[in-house]
DNA sequence: GAGCACTGC
């Protein structure tokens, strides 16, 4: 094996643990921080150790690795936990387990005695439940000074930064980039990075000697395109003139058979040319890459010398492409994890003054508060009530938690767990969807269509024509529906519906399947549930076209995405009210997933809304403190609500995706 | 008739 650099750095690094509860890592790519540290810890006699991850796939191939290297069985000594899956057992002493089970862990038990050290790896992603961890963090070593070890370890993070944020504790920097990779720059901006790509790729290929290359793409088309562009010109190079060449893609939404692809090594006297989404940036290690036609230098140079080719000027990348990754806490709605923070009930944390490494802006905030009142999940004072406390319970967003309870309230929980798990897998449900294949959806709506009444039913019988068919695998594949998806939809629903019975009073109903609703037609108490769940994402038709206004964002225009099956009526028209399940920032903003609701539904959310005071909900029901002054709080209507704002901040974040985007087109 | 990507419980 080759020697890892972090080896030569052991003693330094148990000395500073030792001395110290909390130590920053900071270890480039190649160092072998995920999979040493751990083992350096476990051999000086450290208890239990938790290694987060932010993606599974990462949390699942270091513990494999690690169990190999210390020659035990996967599941013995070192483990790892992922959503539906628990490799740990009682003997299990190292455990790599991604973020958000470690968050799920830390709500059973707060204080997380099981472990003796907790590792939060990867952190520079500054994925949202790494950030939060980072918080609790800081609270926990405090709280258990003794017997606790906190490792924060990451490629780029500011070092300094988070050393600051945890009491200056020491930083360890351990160096790893194994070879050189030499950066080139175009001369000018190219006017289409796709020609760009392909010409520079092709280039590479003819001039240069063996060795792989990495082509990043922003998306699944342009990967599509450059792809039959690539296979184009390569076939039509000389025989003999140059290596022979594969053109692989790679992204996210390809079935897991074909991604691995890329793993395989060539055959002899061929260069792979591997086209990829970002996936390939942090996700997966491609190894055999000496050349790259982006920007992400840190993939090449891992197993020998490479190059990278920026398709851009210097100055563009110095003066437009190096700014931070925006933290997810600062643009993503909050509402669940300000809700899963409230669930554990720890008396020195106040949400308004959670200490995060950056904190979120103070509207958005309260934006989670607000949706958290309207939905019941917190009082008018800003504490959670026992109905917030079970919903914090279900691996869901607020709203469609709030569904859920309502539904088990209304003899419609079968359906509601369905629709809930149908969109938590939404996007790897339908097939790679291509230009000429069009025809697909209406095999299925003949089954399925929503009744008219919009994409959660369509959602909700897409599922029961599978349960009829008996979870039948072919029958998703002549739906055009991928497996796997369907398959996770089953296990969401399943785990959801167990948390349900754990939580809910009486017998939830479970068993029904449906058939009630089924007969009805019209979904009516479970589209009542919907809208009781989704009250902060509520839409009014305008009048004489069929253009919504949100009623949560100050009177935004947006319309009902061109996928959606929501029907219109003898006029022409959509239904006068919907609720969504997300917009969509485009230059015309798009609610995707709609349900059609009734006007006596929303009229006691917008009532809601009147009695919604924003200063009591932030200052948790206590004196408020001087940092925020009065004035600066969002004037909210208190009467004549005809336009009711809940959701500034999210309007001013969506804004400003939508300009990127602007920006972005201009740029092709 | 338009769709930025990716990740997690």
């Amino acid at each position: 094996m080759v020697s890892l650099p972090i080896v030569q750095y052991e003693e330094k690094i148990i000395e500073t643990v030792e001395r110290n509860p909390v130590v920053v890592v900071i270890g480039e790519t190649g160092s072998g921080k995920s999979t040493q540290l751990s083992q350096m810890l476990h051999r000086r006699g450290y208890g239990k150790i938790a290694v987060t991850q932010p993606r599974r796939v990462a949390a699942v191939s270091v513990a494999r690795r690690v169990a190999q290297e210390l020659g035990v069985q996967l599941g013995e000594e070192v483990g790892y936990a992922i959503r539906f899956e628990d490799r740990t057992s009682h003997s299990t002493r190292i455990k790599y387990l991604t973020d958000g089970v470690l968050l799920r862990e830390s709500l059973a038990n707060p204080e997380l005695r099981e472990y003796s050290v907790i590792i939060l790896d990867e952190a520079h992603e500054r994925s949202l439940n790494t950030d939060i961890l980072m918080g609790l963090m800081k609270r926990l070593v405090k709280v258990r000074s003794s017997d606790l070890k906190v490792l924060i370890t990451s490629a780029t993070l500011d070092g300094d930064k988070v050393s600051k944020f945890f009491a200056d504790c020491p930083v360890l920097n351990i160096p790893g980039k194994l070879y050189p990779v030499e950066v080139l720059y175009s001369s000018e901006r190219p006017s289409s990075y796709l020609e760009s790509s392909l010409k520079t790729a092709l280039d590479i290929h003819i001039h240069q000697p063996e060795g792989d290359i990495l082509i990043f793409m922003t998306g699944q088309d342009d990967i599509e395109k450059l792809v039959s562009k690539l296979e184009d010109k390569v076939r039509a190079l000389e025989e003999g003139s140059c290596m022979d060449a594969i053109i692989l893609p790679l992204h996210g939404s390809l079935p897991p058979e074909l991604q691995v692809r890329v793993f395989s090594p060539p055959p002899p006297n061929c260069r792979r040319i591997i086209v990829a989404t970002n996936i390939a940036e942090t996700s997966l290690t491609v190894d055999g890459v000496v050349v790259q036609a982006n920007q992400r230098a840190g993939r090449a140079g891992r197993t020998c010398p490479g190059k990278c080719y920026r398709l851009y000027p210097s100055r563009v990348y110095n003066d437009e492409f190096l700014d931070v990754t925006v933290p997810e806490i600062q643009r993503s709605s909050l509402a669940g994890s300000v809700l899963y923070l409230k669930s554990l009930d720890l008396p020195d944390i106040d949400i308004l003054k959670f200490d995060f490494l950056d904190p979120p802006s103070f509207e958005s905030l309260q934006d989670a508060l607000k949706q958290l009142f309207l939905i019941d999940a917190i009082d008018e004072n800003g504490a959670i009530t026992s109905f917030g406390q079970k919903m914090a319970e279900l691996p869901l967003e607020p709203s469609l938690a709030r569904t859920l309870m309502e539904a088990n309230d209304h003899g419609c929980l079968s359906e509601a767990l369905t629709v809930a798990a149908m969109l938590s897998a939404e996007t790897t449900l339908l097939p790679v969807q291509r230009k000429t294949e069009k025809k697909r959806k209406h095999s299925i709506s003949n089954l399925a269509d929503g009744s008219g009444l919009g994409d959660h039913i369509h959602l909700l019988q897409i599922y029961q024509c599978w349960d009829q068919s008996d979870f039948d695998i072919g029958w998703c594949k002549d739906n055009g529906l991928q497996v796997r998806g369907m398959l996770f939809v089953r296990d969401v629903r399943k785990q959801l519906s167990q948390i349900m019975q754990k939580i809910s009073k009486g017998p939830p109903d479970v068993k029904a399947n449906g058939k009630r609703e089924e007969f009805r037609q019209d979904y009516r108490n479970l589209r009542k549930a919907l809208c009781v769940g989704y009250a902060n994402q509520l839409a009014e038709r305008k009048m004489h076209h069929n253009g919504y206004r949100t009623l949560g964002f100050q009177g935004q225009v947006v319309q009902v995405h061109p996928s959606s099956v929501l029907s219109l009526d003898d006029q022409g028209k959509f239904p006068d009210y919907v609720v969504y399940h997300e917009l969509i920032a485009t230059p015309r903003p798009y609610m995707r997933n709609v349900c059609a609701v009734e006007m006596r539904w929303v009229i006691p959310i917008i009532n809601k809304l009147k009695t919604l005071d924003v200063y009591k909900l932030s200052s948790g029901g206590m004196h408020h403190v001087e940092e925020e002054p009065v004035k600066n709080l969002p004037d909210l209507p208190k009467k004549d609500v005809e336009v009711p704002s809940t959701a500034d901040d999210r309007e001013s974040r969506i804004q400003a995706a939508r300009e990127r985007f602007l920006a972005r087109k201009g740029k092709k």
